[in-house]
DNA sequence: CGGCAAATTGAGCATTGTCAATGTCTGTGG
DNA sequence: CCACAGACATTGACAATGCTCAATTTGCCG
């Protein structure tokens, strides 16, 4: 049987590393009512424009974030993995301002927006891990408009599979070697801005070089170094201290 | 003399307008300690690295922040009015992960990093219109994210162009027509991924065309609907409410 | 084996970048 | 009041990164 204990490990732990929260503040999160179900891939969670009536958490599998242009042109914005507190926006925005997606088959709990904001505004420690959450969360879309911006695109991609590395490896969810990519090169592409034409000719490029091996989506990194140094990858803005 | 009232008054209107604070809210956020400074145009007031033991407010003039890849590019990830609580990432991060600077003269408030903790972990209600600030701030990045990695460069500045035009004019800070927009071309190209160039070529087209009249740095919009139109701009991420 | 999504490849093109020169404005010192 | 310096804006010619269109291959699943 599945306990709350279960549901919230992954983001528990994440947030006892950020603030002392006492007793009552990890009852308080544990007890939080919450509807879990699974998600088959390509499922839209949360769609832009709507009112949210709750936020979710992903206990497994991977999401994204993504926003259309008028043209239609599809940009994603983020990438989400297990432990990962998806739309806090959705406590306490009142439309949403993009969509939420899975990638793969997920797990999702549903927090009634109402019980968001009761734990937030009785419990300062619990709100301030969780508000902590939302700013490391800016300061990957921040580094997400440099590496838009500024990067040309090999280094775009290669910092891409470099943060996606480093999350992972810090959630505990990575092989000895390497990691499963979970995004088609088009969402790799909506990802970085590019086509799909050309993320493919990049990709084969970094394996040419050796800076990556794929294997269908799996990606071993055969030299961290090399690869973070083409990506100019600092992990400074993931704030894991 | 200047007051609490004036220093913090753009940002208490704009915080009551997201919660309902009581008379201790509203004492707290006035008794906030601070210290009054006048900045001269393009000052750092935050430098990436640094472990940050402040936040701060602008209560007059422009600034902007940025980060800056290993091969000295820079990109803006934001660009901010008087009112806005910049680095509330001094309060709860422990190291910057991006630059902030002056645009113009400013005044700014600092306020303790001490003082920050202690006011959320005491105050929920002023904490979570703070959040939301945070959350907004989140949403306007993904918005850049979008802008960088997916219009062409006459809808990037078009929209760079709606987006300030509407925040300026929520804060009560723009005339009956057009704004004085506080960039060189040289930093609206670092602000959308384009060279100063360029941005100079796109800048004359949108004026040629009707879309915008410049003189000097003031920015006149004749016609609204048309440069939405072309920058493909809705406000729902700004969450004005 | 057939069907479908995703990946790969090629050829030609265009948006945007690079380099370099020139023009304009503003403030300052003589 | 004028000359000059310096920052910013503007323009031209050419180059290149990444895009478009279109075909082909690969892998997966029933």
């Amino acid at each position: 049987m599945t306990t709350p204990h279960d549901i919230f490990r992954l983001m528990l732990r994440k947030f006892e590393s950020r603030a002392s929260l006492d007793e009552s503040d990890r009852d308080a999160m544990l007890g939080l009512p919450y509807r879990l179900q699974t998600v088959e891939p390509a499922v839209y969670i949360v769609r832009e424009g709507e009112r949210p009536d709750r936020s979710c958490l992903i206990v497994s599998g991977f999401a994204f974030r993504h926003k259309v242009t008028v043209e239609g042109a599809r940009q994603i914005v983020s990438v989400h993995i297990p432990g990962d507190f998806i739309d806090l926006d959705g406590a306490l925005l009142n439309i949403s301002d993009h969509n939420v997606q899975t990638l793969t088959r997920c797990e999702i709990a549903y927090i009634p927006r109402s019980a968001m904001r009761e734990l937030i505004l009785t419990h300062p420690k619990v709100s301030m891990a969780m508000w902590v959450d939302t700013l490391i969360d800016g300061s990957i879309f921040r580094e997400w408009v440099m590496n838009v911006g500024r990067r040309d695109a090999r280094s775009r991609i290669s910092h891409l599979l470099c943060e996606f590395a480093r999350r992972l490896e810090v959630a505990g969810l990575i092989e000895e070697y390497g990691y499963e990519l979970p995004m088609t090169q088009e969402q790799l592409a909506d990802a970085t801005g590019l086509t799909p034409v050309h993320v493919n000719r990049v990709l084969m490029g970094l394996a040419r070089d050796g800076l990556i091996e794929r294997h269908k989506r799996h990606i071993g990194i055969p030299d961290w170094e090399a690869l973070r140094r083409v990506a100019g990858f600092s992990e400074v803005y993931l704030h894991l201290d």
